[in-house]
DNA sequence: CTAATATTGACCGATTAAGTCAATGACTGT
DNA sequence: ACAGTCATTGACTTAATCGGTCAATATTAG
């Protein structure tokens, strides 16, 4: 994507953009194939002339919200994490403080890039994020504290059902969410903050010494 | 549907029949619009006009298909359920365990119908279904011997956790087997079982007296 | 008022997808 | 061997859809 493109579209007025990418990230979340132009500008409230005015074609389309994507997600994600918290439960907690931020304005970020990481929407790109996360996930998982933990208490497991629950409980909200109207999100974020502590809680006691 | 149609297709030979279901459940979990009758029958390994010539329509074969997920689940999974049962842990072993062997001949049966339930594919039949499984949770969650838990531990919460590591586990175990190749199922099974159970009695461990 | 820019939505050609049907293959009793 | 029945095929039709265009209109700036 040349910076001439690219630079018209970071000019676009800032909530019509983000309305763009929202819809685009909901669509291309279906596949590429079963993503429809009509469907994004209808969801954005754009007119289709518009669309393609800035973007020239779908898949110059896709490739600007994949690079998008990835740059917003490293930047706001990846780099925010701190590794020198050695508590794997208080490591934990920062990911989910800083995706449900993220959810705020991008809700469909991480839905979208694991589908276009999976479908290999664009290879060279996708390429770059692969190694991004293959070097992220043994570094998170690594560097831990584990003197922390009971004695019995096999340390990989007490992680793997601790980012399960909390992947299972953001699910269940999720599904709440979805079928409810709009919501207060400033009430939501601190109840689902609130209950989900509770579960680090629990963990912090069984797990824990 | 009427019950000369649903003869002439349960007359099919089973494992071809077998192999349409599957087909079609994998292809409508898609949602209604993006599934394709093409890609049904290439997976199915029939001719287009074979499956028009049995289900007449799109509509009537997904409808043919959301009655029979729901019989056999019900038939399958509902009724099998041990209510006698009281130790919670023994109880969502029962669920684990009959969810695999149902997965062995409809891998997506269980995601199908919730994808059908979501999008209310077809509002008669599927507003039964709702009814059963809504009876159904609190009734799983109820009856439960909740003296066995520790002092201090929400037994509601412990069996949340122990409901969403299944989840988390099945799900990490699935992404595994689509990248892979052909598996050897009965090797497969046993290493699932094995490994799902130690998650089980580290939970006996942590949670109960 | 004018020129430049942003935005629209009807329209086009190509593709797709549900559904049809005449033809063929397979089997069964005589 | 043969007539008759049933199972099965896949090229074809028709209507809708989708990516992309463009002349026209609205908006803004000087």
């Amino acid at each position: 994507m040349s910076d001439c493109e690219r630079h018209k579209i970071m000019a676009i007025d800032r909530e019509k953009r983000d309305r763009i990418i929202n819809a685009a990230m909901k669509e291309f979340n279906k596949g590429y194939k079963n993503a429809s132009t009509d469907a994004i500008v209808k969801e954005a409230g754009i007119s289709k002339g518009l669309l393609f005015h800035y973007f020239g074609s779908k898949d110059k389309l896709l490739d600007f919200i994949i690079e998008y994507a990835i740059e917003v997600v490293v930047k706001e994600y990846f780099e925010l994490i701190n590794f020198e918290q050695r508590d794997i439960l208080e490591r934990i907690w920062q990911t989910v403080l800083l995706k449900f931020d993220l959810s705020y304005k991008y809700p469909m970020m991480f839905d979208f890039l694991t589908t276009a990481y999976k479908e290999n929407m664009n290879g060279v790109v996708l390429e770059m994020y692969g190694r991004v996360m293959s070097e992220f996930t043994p570094r998170f998982f690594s560097g831990i504290d584990e003197s922390l933990f009971k004695d019995g208490i096999e340390p990989k497991m007490a992680m793997n059902v601790i980012y399960w629950t909390q992947v299972g409980y953001s699910h269940s909200q999720l599904e709440q969410i979805d079928s409810t109207d709009i919501i207060d999100f400033q009430k939501e974020y601190e109840r689902y903050l609130s209950e989900i502590q509770s579960y680090f809680d629990l963990f912090r006691k069984i797990f824990y010494k």
